[in-house]
DNA sequence: ATGCCACAAATAATGTACGATCTGTTCGAA
DNA sequence: TTCGAACAGATCGTACATTATTTGTGGCAT
């Protein structure tokens, strides 16, 4: 067994329905079960999920079309090495499009959809940072209040497909207290703008908001890093 | 046999290395040969491309992965449909991102680069649009020097996946007169600005660019659609 | 004794074949 | 005409064969 193997604990069991594997894999890549860089040999992992070689074959196809994967002709498939640059790709793709998709959201907000973004930030603030699992997920659904709407389902999928890799990052480093400031202020600067129909001045805050996002996940990647790699941060 | 099904002429013989049927089921889906819709049987495509039924089924799931194709549980595998939204939609993430691709290439452009840009826009006017395939290369080229030396391989990389489905579309479609103009003088305000370091005006004009391409394919689309849907045009 | 090349066995990806299961359709009876 | 069961067609899963790459071993020259 060489450097970095596909090593999951427990051999799952009889996931039948087709698509199945996929949603598996993609879930143990982004949630960081199988680390960045770890080799996917086809045997092992339908292995794992009790299953024969096929699905997961096929698997691996759809997730290196999706780009989580990279595979190399008859040297197989390994999960994608996701690094600062990885980040920073993305990130400024996100500054260009997350702008552009809440300025149209403006545009056709309503008091329900307020409402619901302040119920959402509510929660997030009542629960202030105290899980990072669950603050994730509801940051995760503040956000996709406002770009789920949207009529551009490319950028909206887009979007999705990125925020689902950086969340997976995030889970791994814990939230400065400075960041955390700066979302909750900037959350909030968000709803006013969107509540006084300032298009351009949401805008300009969820560039602020991404990039500062960025920037956080980079500085926590850097500091992971020199303090040497290890599996589990405490 | 039902409405749309697929219909290769030739099987053509024998690619064997692995990732080759991959290829040509791309290759068959952006140029057009397999029409938007259509259904994509493994059985039908395996004997077509002279393998069996497996490449073709781990081709059509990276396919799907990069969104040329859809697919329903137990029910297969369609051509992804291009109408007129999906060309819209990708037009506005363009729009967002060739600017930003646009500005940087200004910022490290070098006298070198200014000579390749005219060289392909020289050629460009040569042409004048007599053979719309060899265009389609030419221009391709043109915007490939700039975005191809970009740090960002995600933008490059997004901005390559759609010149490729807009390149296919357009192929079908015939350059109207006053797009042909916009095209050549574009190019040439484009390179003037590059040269002159001025980054906004060429993000300004790049913003146009796309913006008018998209217009002029969405326009073509519509005529084609009023003039009754046909396989191939004059 | 050490380093290097050639060759052989193991490991894993890729391709082929077949059976099971699901879906859509058609034919027949109420 | 409508409901339902049998049939056909295609997808999905399993098992196996083939081919490529890697690894380990042994011999040979330095």
């Amino acid at each position: 067994m060489s450097e970095n193997d596909v090593i999951l604990t427990a051999p799952e069991p009889a996931l039948d329905q087709p698509g199945k594997v996929y949603e598996a894999i993609r879930e143990d890549i982004i949630s960081g079960r199988l680390e960045p860089n770890a080799r996917l040999k086809v045997a092992d992992l339908a292995a794992s999920y009790g299953t024969s070689t096929n699905p997961v074959r096929e698997a691996l196809q759809q997730l290196r079309g999706e780009g989580f994967v990279v595979m190399e002709a008859n040297r197989g498939a390994r999960v994608v090495a996701i690094d600062e640059a990885f980040v920073r790709d993305i990130i400024e793709i996100e500054v260009l499009i997350e702008p552009a998709l809440t300025r149209w959201f403006v545009s056709i907000v309503t008091d329900a959809d307020i409402a619901e973004l302040e119920a959402a930030q509510a929660e997030i603030e009542a629960l202030n940072f105290s899980d990072p699992q669950r603050h994730g997920q509801l940051d995760t659904r503040f956000h996709q209040l406002i770009y789920d709407r949207h009529y551009n389902r490319h950028a909206a999928d887009l979007w999705w497909k990125h925020r689902e890799i950086l969340r997976a990052i995030s889970r791994r480093f814990p939230t400065s207290l400075s960041r955390r400031v700066a979302v909750l202020s900037e959350h909030r600067e968000l709803i006013a703008c969107i509540r006084r129909q300032d298009a351009e001045g949401a805008a300009a805050i969820v560039a602020r908001h991404v990039e500062g996002s960025g920037r956080h996940i980079i500085e926590q990647m850097g500091v992971a890093k020199r303090n040497g790699p290890r599996k589990r941060p405490a």
